[in-house]
DNA sequence: TTGCGAAATGATAACGTTGTCATTCCGTTA
DNA sequence: TAACGGAATGACAACGTTATCATTTCGCAA
């Protein structure tokens, strides 16, 4: 009985005005009637009629769509995407979104064709490992593309945490206290973040000609940390450790108080993402927090801001915010 | 120079052959012959061309997308995401996600207008909190909607984690070593998880004719478990607590143990979420895990199995496991 | 060669919107 | 009353696909 799709069409019939009627009653309101207006509200109502998506944006020649390709689920993910839906609700865009996952290789050029089939005016690629083709994948001329991505991309614009300075910033910490060398307890290896973060730590201690010990590996989890510890508690030169993550550094933290080593005491720590507090009571534990919120926002924002110039190029960085407690000690002192 | 849209059409003149043929190429290469394809292929790589998903969905009647909208973004929502996101890769459709946040209050009657002028065939609400306009909402008859809700729906399928069960799963558990009694220190008042879980521990006890005690209210973070752990301490019957999440119980543990009371000889505890390993080495937390990946991949099934019959309605529950570790002592030893 | 049937291709009409331009309406002024 | 002008409305084409049905092409048997 129902009519499967009611177009503007029944509304336009049903009201007794043209179709062209419905059409500015729906987006120039203030050019119609009031009186005319009202009959095809209450048309519509009663036919209950919703605009098409298709017909629509097949006329535009836009979706109102941002896609976001996740490629890796990961922990702050939850916030970055946060960020990104909220950022895009405010500017009216809804997004569109892809997994690529699988276990098969997974190519920026495969996540890119995909997508361009799909309702979006410019994408968003998570990148948190590294991709075969990443330095000579191309994006669509005509589709804005931002890698979020701790590398720098020749032709894409990129946003990332500031990973490496955030690294830096808690070795600074740590020589700025007095300490004359810093241990780093590394997370995944395959995993980009670990391998920037690493990377800073390096770069501060060279910085001061310091030659930086063998990092410690860790898989990003407690036990891994805690195994990192128990190595780094005989080791006498040892009074600072950056650990990857919070929960390793907690770990560690565990490690050396069952080896009778007290922190900060005995040796200082600092953590990464900040998180511990929510499941340690009284969290002692110094960390080095990112914004993925913003991170996300950011992200948005320049796909939004490149929609009309797609081949504009951009490299943002979000800073991290040092968030002190009192797991670190002031040897100067 | 270049033309903003390559279409089928340019593509046609630029093979030689008819639009119709260009189309047949993409959907039934079959039926094309050979030399005739690899015209079209080299004509459509030479153009950079790219099918058109308005147009395309404007004749299908749909689009292969199905909505998600998030309201509200908790812990275990990257995995229900990440689930949601593989099964509709597995079953070639894309998600288009909206968020419907903000301070203002949501509705479902917001969310689903919003969504039904986007390209979705079907829609999954994600529903953590009570909304005012939970009971009268009617779905929009063409669009199957699933609900990702603990409570029941008169018109929409639902689905769920098992939290009641689960947490009556925990108590049992308890009760069936010997313990005369279960104390509980919740979550958010506004959390309908915790909800939940309050009403399958409570539901427990008195099947077995037990007064269940006031219950300890929390914030999910370690430091209100702690808090409620130096309560406890002093109650000299209680010799079970069941925290409404890991974190918490985590805090509940460390304040006992603060109190000179060992877990789990005095007294012995179960979270939920299993995932205090993570962050604590050599964890013994019992806990209640749900399988929020499942919980996604049942939702997203249930919209597309819908597809075709929108006004069918299913209850969903998904059970949870319990992980066991040693935080539970067995009284009757 | 011719004729035939199947395979390959093409002409044309939709799908439901929005933009362009023309037309009608209505109140105001001469 | 007639003429005017701006506001309100309408007719029609276009966006880029796919579906229907007609037409052409081709290989093969007669």
């Amino acid at each position: 009985m129902d009519k499967k799709n009611v177009s503007m069409n029944d509304v336009a019939v049903a009201a007794g005005v043209s179709l062209k009627t419905v059409s500015r009653v729906i987006n120039e309101p203030d050019s119609v009637r009031e009186s005319t207006r009202d009959k095809v509200h209450s048309a519509m109502e009663a036919l209950g009629f919703r605009t098409n998506f298709a017909a629509r944006s097949l006329k535009l020649g836009r979706y109102g769509c941002i896609g976001v390709a996740l490629f890796h689920l990961s922990g702050g993910a939850v916030d970055m995407i946060d960020g990104i839906a909220d950022a895009a609700e405010e500017r009216g865009f809804a997004l569109t979104m892809i997994k690529k996952c699988g276990g098969e290789k997974m190519t920026l050029a495969d996540a890119a064709r995909r997508m361009s089939q799909l309702p979006v005016d410019g994408m968003i690629f998570n990148l948190r490992q590294m991709v075969d083709d990443f330095d000579s994948f191309e994006a669509p001329k005509d589709l804005k593309t931002v890698i979020i991505t701790p590398m720098e991309h020749p032709t894409c614009s990129t946003v990332s945490d500031d990973q490496e300075g955030g690294a830096r910033m808690a070795c600074e910490y740590f020589l700025n206290r007095g300490h004359k060398n810093v241990y780093f307890v590394s997370g995944k290896e395959e995993s980009l973040s670990s391998q920037c973060r690493m990377k800073g730590w390096r770069a501060a201690l060279e910085a001061r000609g310091i030659e930086p010990p063998e990092p410690l590996q860790g898989d990003w989890n407690a036990d891994s940390g805690y195994a990192a510890g128990l190595v780094l508690a005989d080791k006498p030169d040892c009074t600072a450790v950056l650990a990857a993550n919070d929960c390793m550094a907690n770990g560690v933290m565990m490690a050396l108080r069952d080896k009778g080593l007290s922190v900060p005491d005995d040796v200082s720590v600092i953590g990464f993402d900040d998180e511990l507090y929510k499941t340690i009571p009284n969290s002692i534990l110094t960390s080095v927090k990112f914004r993925h919120r913003e991170l996300g926002i950011r992200a948005l924002n320049e796909v939004v801001a490149g929609l009309e110039s797609p081949s504009s190029r951009s490299r943002t960085l979000v800073s991290g915010v040092l968030v002190e407690r009192s797991s670190v000690k002031d040897l100067r002192a």
